[in-house]
DNA sequence: GTTTAAATTAAACGTTTGTTTAAATTTGCG
DNA sequence: CGCAAATTTAAACAAACGTTTAATTTAAAC
């Protein structure tokens, strides 16, 4: 199923205001102010504001899954080399899509059955299972070493990223950067973070302690 | 100021439902009903339901601030047990009020100028101080090898424990863990969490790579 | 016991909410 | 063009929202 282009129009308005202020902090006036469209076009078009959300996860929802499979079936490259890249790839898939993030950090926290609760449930695990096998091929051999927990491993990478995601303009004061422009200063944390968590991940993998 | 039996009650019920619906998605009516008190009290006794926020962060904002002075100052532990003690003091604190920290991560996204936002980049200032004064502590004594990025460990501490309190039940699920209790459960993330993150202290602090 | 203040209540307030309606306009097609 | 379907509109809808009101009950002080 495809989205006319008037829906995405409205979809990539109402990601900037949920991010923003949150499904519930966004009315639906809100929305269609912002996509400069009449209020009845959102039931129109997507029947409601919840099914909007729906909608918007369906329509990111393909960019989300990390491309792990190229990584991991990389003959070129070490395991190190593949975890690395996959740091960059996920740190700038992220920033990219750093409206919809937001909102899935949001949506993760409501322990609720819905579908949009499930399609996060099935990224994680779909990725943690990616990760998994990333890691076991590099311990077999006898690159990282044993007793790694992928899970927190994984809490770390998407932890470390979300906060510095929704805690930049806090990032940005305490390090008197605020004379850089967005781009700029975007540009920097990505670069520090991709750095950081390399060395971090490199830590932990190979470093018997 | 103090605040009254029943101010802590409809704070405490408030809380809760914040932690789990978010601000916006919380009705003063929800608050009432679990509070079982009378729509109006909520008015009578904050003024408002944004000030009844405010009044939350202002009660549950002495317990945020680590007790990093103590720790600091404590000549009988070495740079590396000091960062440890912080660890099992940082995560304990967070499990114990994970409602209140779920609104903080949901406020912290909002990048406006109120009391509430202010409050936050204090503490995370302070905290930031103090953990930097740690860590160089560390480094002088040659516990801890140089170009740490402070506030990049920070936010792997916050967002490695958010990433588990705000997860939780994903967590539980792909790992089977259904037939826990919620006390036994919990139980077992903090120790994992708790051991998992002293481990990484330590190889990102003083592994040379 | 009477008085005064504090606490609590049900009801009503005016807005804003998400959604629907029905009419008007635009578009695509023969 | 002429007609039908799709789109867009302003208006209206009931429900829910946060807050206020005014009356009542409870508690405390004298």
């Amino acid at each position: 199923m495809e989205y006319s282009e008037k829906q995405v129009q409205i979809m990539e308005k109402a990601e900037k205001l949920f991010a923003e202020k949150g499904f519930d902090g966004t009315s639906v006036r809100d929305i269609s102010e912002a996509a400069d469209v009449n209020v009845a076009m959102i039931s129109y078009y997507f029947g409601s504001k919840e099914k909007l959300m729906e909608a918007m996860f369906h329509h990111r929802g393909q960019d989300l899954r990390i491309q792990l499979e190229n990584i991991i079936h990389n003959k070129g490259l070490t395991s190190l080399q593949k975890v690395e890249k996959l740091i960059d790839d996920y740190t700038e898939r992220i920033f990219k899509k750093q409206f919809f993030h937001k909102i899935m950090i949001r949506e993760q926290m409501v322990n609720n059955a819905g579908p949009i609760a499930k399609q996060i449930f099935l990224l994680k695990q779909t990725n943690q299972v990616l990760i998994n096998q990333l890691i076991s091929e590099g311990q077999k051999k006898g690159d990282f070493k044993k007793n790694i927990d992928v899970s927190l491993l994984m809490m770390t990478l998407v932890g470390t990223t979300s906060q510095l995601v929704t805690a930049q303009h806090f990032y940005k004061e305490i390090h008197q950067l605020q004379a850089l422009s967005d781009e700029e200063f975007e540009k920097l944390i990505r670069k520090k973070l991709s750095h950081y968590l390399k060395v971090l991940f490199k830590a932990i993998l190979v470093y018997e302690g």
